[in-house]
DNA sequence: CTCAGTGCAAAGGATTTGCATGCCG
DNA sequence: CGGCATGCAAATCCTTTGCACTGAG
């Protein structure tokens, strides 16, 4: 699977115009491996030798190819994960408390409910939809 | 509803030992007035002599006395309204292009389902939820 | 008189940008 | 060669904090 996922990331940087550089292809590795939002001083922790300023211009770069995505919690910095078609489409139950992230999948007629509704309710509002965002906001077994 | 609303406020704000003093309640009619979540210079711009920093701090105190609630978008700042048991619970549709922040209702049935649905997923995982959020992220009519 | 609330200025922290250098295509 | 990528340091921007002052109980 991995070698598909670079396949796929390199293809979507070389359609935005952008190289799939060795660091990205490392930070494409260390969040594949988290398979959770990972903050910044996580990532950098991943890999020896990144360089913040860079690491954050190749997030954006990632993030403008479709290849990853930065993740909103209620802390006052951001957290990345691959894009939702690499990983699958899930949720977020986010820990009040220290912060963590973890992903969930809901059922799928659920899933295709909500969707449903929400595709109704943009026509109604004259807005378009492009996606949603569903987060749990709790408390994890640690802190539970 | 105005005298009512700022009741409830005064009576939160009392029962976590803070003061409900002119500025508070300038905050409150501004964020009700305004009817979706506002940033901080849209609030400052809301009413003449407001201090940004007494602005923040007010906006804590509301926040921990659950008048008010801190509102992510995909803007790298926050945007703050009224606490939802004072509005009716609701979700957002979030403007990608400008930021525009609008409130929305789903239909009761869907709602609950979802609500089922989040309760038995927490208890499957170990965590514990409290709330959830719902986004609805596409482009606005002016934008659009 | 006491203590929360306020304003101003300075500090903090995440993220971005300027600039010189390195390297892939 | 030409231009994107990288690292370092400096700059930004939202938000928080220190401190002195005011005002309500």
């Amino acid at each position: 699977m991995s070698a598909d996922l670079h396949a796929i990331v390199a293809t979507r940087l070389h359609a935005d115009g952008q190289r799939y550089t060795p660091q990205r292809r490392r930070l494409v590795d260390i969040l594949a491996r988290a398979g959770s939002p990972l903050a910044l001083p996580q990532v950098l922790r991943g890999g020896r030798g990144l360089a913040q300023s860079s690491v954050y211009r190749n997030l954006v770069a990632l993030e403008r190819a479709k290849v990853v995505s930065r993740v909103l919690t209620e802390e006052e910095f951001g957290r990345y994960e691959l894009a939702e078609d690499l990983t699958g489409h899930h949720h977020h139950l986010i820990c009040e408390n220290c912060g963590t992230v973890e992903d969930v999948t809901i059922p799928a007629p659920v899933e295709a409910t909500m969707r449903r509704t929400m595709t109704k309710l943009a026509g109604e509002t004259g807005w378009s939809t492009v996606g949603h965002r569903l987060d749990l906001i709790g408390t994890c077994r640690d802190c539970g």
